[in-house]
DNA sequence: GTCTATATACAGATAGAC
DNA sequence: GTCTATCTGTATATAGAC
């Protein structure tokens, strides 16, 4: 937990940045150690296997999703809004690793799926007391969920067809504004 | 097109079906041959390879949300309750295909991607019409798209956290009354 | 049209040098 | 702690019998 091995980071980064870009497919031991510049035995030495390799994606992401949501409790802005902004935050750390956990969960590993919904969960928790009912905290959730699918979905290049700056700010104002608790 | 061969469509339900419950992983050749009752062998006389195989499944994906697109223009309810609604029926052919190339975009596969993106453009032909504007627009489509996410998240079994029936028509309310058009 | 048997390729993992 | 070389398992694809 503490302090962890600085090349332990850049090959969890290697490995985030090829899920991203090419998908799991193509996320082999052998293209990993590439992009992080070094060998795959090197690789091995910090990753005993590669379910080793997902179990530290996956954790990594817990991490910043709690994280996340502990600093989300402070938004000055309310839950609501700053929750649907950082869902949009391409290339931030933990937008990074939710997208790159989704890839991973999308091939049948089970911990990865099991990590989003428990997060997703927590976030739940969090957005509840915020809006009206059952119905507006689905739909903030789904709206989320719906952003990242995106970002999941936007192999190779950036751009999609994502909201973005003046068109989010109107996308945050319109679900804050539907949802808003009596 | 026209009268396909039962043998692939046979072929193509055991695809979704891996796909849908053990992930894109487990969707090998021979794993599919069993599910769909055939031989390996068999199965390659029908589509000569993976990549083939990969592109029927995407190709029927299209088919059937060309027909939803068409009948979803004459729902009564209007095009947003009909669009939302249909986007969340577990089980119906349409949204084992989506869910099933969802799984399959995800490991790096573009063409699911492309077909993805386009059809969604499709939907947003549809819904612009009768939204208020461009942020509800996204709301809409983005809702669409968190429910087949969490459909896609949920590997082996069914339940999962989707909104039904009376939550379902409550969300389904909340959306409409949100993005109604001026 | 469907099968079995086999060829080829490559991913994950090990062994041991440096 | 990192490397090269190699082993093993498994996935796709081919060949050819039936």
């Amino acid at each position: 937990m503490s302090r962890p091995p600085l090349a332990r980071e850049k090959v969890l980064d290697a490995y985030e940045a090829i899920l991203i870009a090419d998908g799991a497919r193509a996320a082999t031991m052998e293209a990993i150690a590439r992009e992080a510049g070094v060998s795959k035995g090197g690789l091995l030495y910090h990753f005993e296997s590669k379910e080793a390799l997902e179990a530290a994606l996956i954790a990594r992401m817990t991490d910043l999703a709690l994280a996340d949501i502990a600093e989300l409790s402070a938004d000055a802005d309310g839950p609501v809004a700053a929750f649907v902004r950082t869902s949009v935050m391409t290339g931030h750390p933990l937008d990074r690793a939710i997208t790159a956990t989704s890839k991973l969960a999308q091939t049948g590993n089970v911990a990865a799926s099991d990590a989003l919904r428990g997060i997703r969960d927590r976030w739940a928790d969090l957005v509840r007391p915020h809006v009206r009912d059952d119905a507006a905290l689905q739909l903030v959730l789904l709206v989320s969920d719906g952003l990242y699918f995106n970002n999941a979905l936007v192999t190779g290049v950036l751009p999609g067809p994502l909201p973005r700056d003046a068109e989010l700010d109107a996308l945050v104002e319109l679900v804050v504004e539907a949802t808003r608790g009596a």
